[in-house]
Order: structure tokens, then C-alpha cells, then sequence
DNA sequence: ATGGGTGCAAACTGTTTGCAATCTG
DNA sequence: CAGATTGCAAACAGTTTGCACCCAT
């Protein structure tokens, strides 16, 4: 599901009685063209659409976030930045992050053997499991070597 | 850490500065009180004081909040409901949250591979991990079931 | 007595919603 | 052409902040 044309995902949107328009496409299209584990807030793909020349509202960039959530096309991240962030879901979700409680700075990690645990948790407590997200809250190196220059 | 009296909780806020104020002594016996697992959001925190018969505003339940878990006394939780909760920082970070995307239910779960695997993970990226968090977003039993009966 | 803490109300941020106009299937 | 989708502006929820008063130290 990482990529997908605009005809496959007018397909897919069809299927589900939704339409394709073109702030739909333009959006995923953007996510399409992030470097792996690079995610993005609301607002930042708002302006990522406007500085392409695109006539798109903030609201039209919520509800068409939340649908491609509900969709499975995007994955909602909570870091703990005070908003939402975004990225392409894909298939293997054994992505994590990392994030620096001061500057905020994000690292994302694979490990495929947390994904195991959780799944085998969450099934025996009766969940059917959707994503799988760690995250690690902490202080980087940077800020570390700051905090001790003081 | 768990377990504070209102006068080691003094010693703790003089120690870096601060002052023990009512408030502060309420906030937190109110997270003594609760169960192993539960966590609150600043709204239930200002109701449960209210309740019992506490003089609090909300604008202090936030800074209270805040001054704590930069103490370390408080963990700070992103569960997907648009607001933050707030339990009390055990030292044994083993304990995790299944949430139910549907109904918002959510489960505890303790693993203790997790937190080895995050602390690997974190240290070789030159992090100095505070909290580790895994969050398993699925749907849960009760959810699954009636979504079949329609 | 001094400066940290509180309550209040007003400000803010990120997000959601109602509605008329517009576009897709 | 019907109904889904959009943009706009207004409404919201949760959280933060300025300021005068108050109370630990």
C-alpha cells in the first residue's frame, strides 16, 4: 500500500463510495514523496500544499487526513509535541521513535520484535491489533553534552 | 518513588526550590489513591478535588501537573483520546496500554522484554531514555463482536 | 518580607462543524 | 443531476498565560 497512482487510489476510494478529487491525490501524493519515516503535522502539509501553488483549506487537510487514517493509508503518530503527526502506513509497521523530551528531535528505529510482543499480547487479551507504535521518550546526546557544559 | 508521605513530598519540592502548597499535596494523594494501571486526565483530576470538596482551579491542576512529571513523579500518557493522562511514574516502566480505536477502551499490560529492547535501542542512538511507552491500537472483543452482529 | 504559588478571566492552538457553493460519478 | 466534497468562518476543547492577591519559607 506505500505507493499508489492516482488511478489506484481513485479505485480505491471508489470502492468505498468516496470520490477522487484532486486535493485527495494532491495529499497522498505528498506523503508519497517524504523520505522513509520523515511525518508530517496538519498544518506542515498545509503548507507543503501551498507552497506547491495548491488551493486547498486547513479543513479539507484534517478531514482528508482522518480519512485516510480510517482508510489505512496514513498512520497517526502522537509524539508528544501537542499535535498529531502523519506518515504513509506501510506494510510493515515495525517502525518506532524516539524523541528528545528537550529539543523535540525525533529518531525512528525498526525492531521487528516488539511488533511479536504486542501482537501476542494484545491477541490474548482479546484485541485485534491495527498498529503497533514504541516510543521512547529521553534526552539526546546534543542536549546531554548541553545540560553538562552548564 | 511510588509511595510519598505529604512531608517527603515537601522535602522533595524544597530540595529544588519549590514550595509545598495544599495543592500540591492533594494532586498527589490523589494519584496515591488509585489503582494500579489507572490514569487521569486533567479534567477527571479537577473533578475527583472538587468532589472532595478541594479548592483547586484548573489552571493549577495544569501547572501541578507539569511540575510533576518534570519531577519525576508523574508520566505523562498519549493515548489517542485528544487529551493527556496522567498516572503515577512506578519505577518499573514495564507497563503498557492497549487502546481500543472504537471505544477507547484501554487495557494495562506489563512486559518487561519491551523496556530492554527500547533501553538497547535508545542507548546505541546516543538517547538517555526516561520513558518508554508501547501503545497498541486495535479493536477489542466487544467491538469486534458487534460489529458482526450488523 | 520576599518571591513563589494561586485563582480568575482572557488568550491561544489545534481541530471540528454548519452551510452554501462546487465538482465528481 | 444527486450527492459527496470543498472553503469559509465560526465554534470548540484542551491548555496556557498575565496579573493582582495570597501564603510558604
Amino acid at each position: 500500500m506505500p505507493f499508489l497512482s492516482d488511478s489506484a487510489l481513485k479505485d480505491e476510494l471508489n470502492a468505498r463510495g468516496y470520490r477522487a478529487t484532486p486535493q485527495r491525490q494532491k495529499v497522498l501524493s505528498i506523503f508519497m514523496e517524504l523520505t522513509q519515516g520523515e511525518h508530517l503535522s496538519a498544518e506542515d502539509l498545509h503548507n507543503l500544499l501551498e507552497e506547491d501553488g495548491e488551493r486547498i483549506s486547513l479543513s479539507t487537510v484534517y478531514r482528508t487526513l482522518h480519512l485516510m487514517v480510517y482508510m489505512g493509508l496514513l498512520r497517526e503518530l502522537e509524539l508528544a509535541e501537542g499535535h498529531k503527526h502523519y506518515e504513509l502506513n506501510r506494510p510493515l509497521k515495525d517502525h518506532h521513535h524516539i524523541v528528545c523530551v528537550h529539543c523535540n528531535k525525533t529518531v525512528e528505529f525498526a525492531e521487528r520484535s516488539v511488533a511479536k510482543i504486542g501482537e501476542k499480547t494484545a491477541s490474548s487479551a482479546g484485541y485485534h491489533v491495527l498498529d503497533c507504535q514504541l516510543t521512547l521518550y529521553g534526552i539526546c546526546a546534543n542536549c546531554t553534552a548541553q545540560q553538562q557544559a552548564r
